[in-house]
DNA sequence: AAGCATGATGGAATCGTTTCCATGGAAAAG
DNA sequence: CTTTTCCATGGAAACGATTCCATCATGCTT
């Protein structure tokens, strides 16, 4: 329990300033001489120069924070490994929360984090654009990752690259007129990977497909609805909160109302998992009598039996392009939204329409 | 890009002094004529005190540090929420770190921790003890969940309940008298869990059982020693670093070099994904040709064809613990290890011997 | 009524760092 | 040789909170 040792230590057993000793630490000019003799004096008596102070004097704690709806979902716990390898290399912290997709919680954590002075943030975003616009009038630098606020303004048809703008307002006809607030983000290509999966149901002779949707979903369900084109039967577009249960219960609820379905499209690994369990105890056939594709891709993905067509989508890369960003956050120019590629990965899980 | 208000602002507003404004809103003794102007003057400036300066002051960064060896694990995300959960309702931040199993990495995040002035841990520890002795003598209070430090003293007949001891030195005869070091773990009960198991496939007829083991996996592996009895085939105990692959590669070794075996325990849910796909790709049936437990319940296992039967460990709850325990740390007598226990959940992935 | 205890209050020190500014000396330019 | 420039250097002021300590008013005891 020794206490570590401060500047002061340092600068009196060299014999400088601390200013010196601040100056050769964080490389300012000063005098070959001086430098060497700080540092080894520094390396002898094992300084670390303390976060504390550096952070009040600069208001702001270094790092970044990291907001995702539940670690516990595989594709997160690999976009918030993304994030720790950029906070690695460059040697920045990260703290951690969870928001059980709950805007309310999501905004407690925001809270916390501009208490601690976390003024970065990469967030996979819970709420609404209303629930992040206090932390961008902090100051606060936001990068979502891998979806957008709820009610951001996309259109279906407009392209996923176009910039991104948070709405304010009800969808009410007299709602206020638009004021876009920009914040770059990183995502997966949600379109084109639907669209691909859907046109390769279609290739195997599949007209009634089904979307089974969760939370933060939004932009595949929309790319869904582009791709089947016009008459979209609603019934066949479910949405289940997040909890396996829900999940489950949507995906059975489906199959039975439905059973004239041919194939499925699971926007996520827990629907996926959902609509295999589902499907199973209703004693349906993958692929005989429903073919499955799920929306990302996990290792259990070719665990099953049959082992499940997927469009498989970089989570890593997404938390570390997302770090990344943040971090340059500050200079030059402002960051853009960046769209990273899917990939259909076929394997046994869809087969030709019966 | 507003800038905060201070307690000096508040102070300034209310008409009192900062140390008065302090002493209100960290719950001291004040007149209910001023902590009442207090409170409202706080609330209608929306002041919220800066962490840093407070940390700094109190020579501590609030919060606590969370080391995982990998976030990709989904063990390691139940534990990871556990530990979200606890820090959530206690009101601290948690800064995480995955070391990927490296005692360098773990050593570098340590320090970084300690830079922070984050002076509590809980940790899934990988290196072994001298990893851990810096950070305990510069005061660190630390918690031990899911594993103990490699060279931990636990002799395989021991209670797993015992004190836990950090020894210092190599295992060389000489080696030094220990040192020890108690420093409290949240722990399965891996030693019941595997005996479980063991006992349930030696009930089906099962002698030769193979142990597949990872990183980390000490304590299991000298409870499958244990439960196996003396005459133990050495080479039907094998381990594989973390890497997926390197699993595979284990599994697939083992299947090939030992066709006589008839049943096997992974360790844990990647030894068991690995297991699953080795005995798949070499046309080996399970149940019907080896039997399979898997340590650690996953919610693919029951999607796998068979479901497998695994060892339920309740992650969660040892995050949560783990974190409670480090944040009582301090108050009167020191904490002790914790034991959860485990649970053997039979589905499919056993069969009698043939 | 005088003395004493109690409790509310504000000033000032403190935490460890960065950074502004003034100072001094040496090198470069004249 | 003198003047200008430049750079290394150290003192001191922030940063925003907590907390020690002195002060002052109030209420109680005798």
């Amino acid at each position: 329990m020794e206490k570590r040792a401060t500047i002061k230590d340092v600068a009196e057993a060299a014999g400088v300033g601390v200013a010196t000793v601040s100056r050769v630490l964080s490389g300012g000019s000063a005098s070959p001489r001086t430098r060497e003799r700080v540092l080894a004096v520094a390396a002898q008596l094992d300084y670390r120069p303390s976060a504390l102070g550096r952070n009040l004097r600069q208001r702001r704690t270094g790092g970044m924070g990291l907001l995702v709806p539940d670690l516990t979902d595989p594709f997160f716990g690999r976009l918030a490994e993304g994030v720790l390898a950029c906070g690695r290399s460059a040697g920045e912290p990260v703290v951690l929360a969870s928001t059980a997709d709950d805007p309310e919680q999501e905004a407690e954590m925001i809270g916390m984090l501009l208490e601690q002075g976390v003024d970065r943030v990469i967030a996979v975003p819970s709420g609404g654009a209303d629930t992040w616009r206090p932390a961008i009038r902090a100051g606060m630098a936001v990068v979502f990752a891998d979806r957008l606020p709820a009610d951001a303004a996309e259109q279906a048809g407009s392209s996923a690259v176009s910039d991104l703008m948070l709405l304010d307002g009800v969808p009410a006809p007299a709602a206020p007129p638009a004021r876009p607030v920009d914040v770059p983000a990183v995502l997966a290509d949600d379109r084109s990977g639907i669209r691909t999966a859907v046109r390769y149901l279609r290739g195997l002779g599949h007209r009634r497909i089904a979307f089974l949707g969760g939370p933060g979903h939004d932009r595949r369900v929309a790319a869904f609805r582009e791709a089947v084109g016009d008459p979209v039967d609603e019934e066949l577009v479910v949405f289940a909160t997040g909890s396996r249960d829900a999940a489950y219960a949507a995906a059975s609820g489906l199959f039975q109302s439905r059973p004239d379905l041919s194939a499925v499209v699971a926007a996520g690994n827990v629907l996926g998992e959902a609509a295999v369990l589902a499907a199973r105890e209703l004693d349906l056939r993958v692929p005989r009598d429903v073919s499955l594709v799920m929306y990302d891709d996990v290792p259990w993905a070719e665990l099953c039996a049959p082992p499940l067509t997927v469009i498989a989508q970089p989570g890593r890369d997404i938390g570390y392009r997302a770090a990344e960003l943040v971090l340059r956050t500050g200079a030059a120019r402002r960051p853009r939204t960046v769209v990273l590629p899917t990939e259909l990965i076929v394997r046994g899980s869809c087969g030709p329409h019966r």
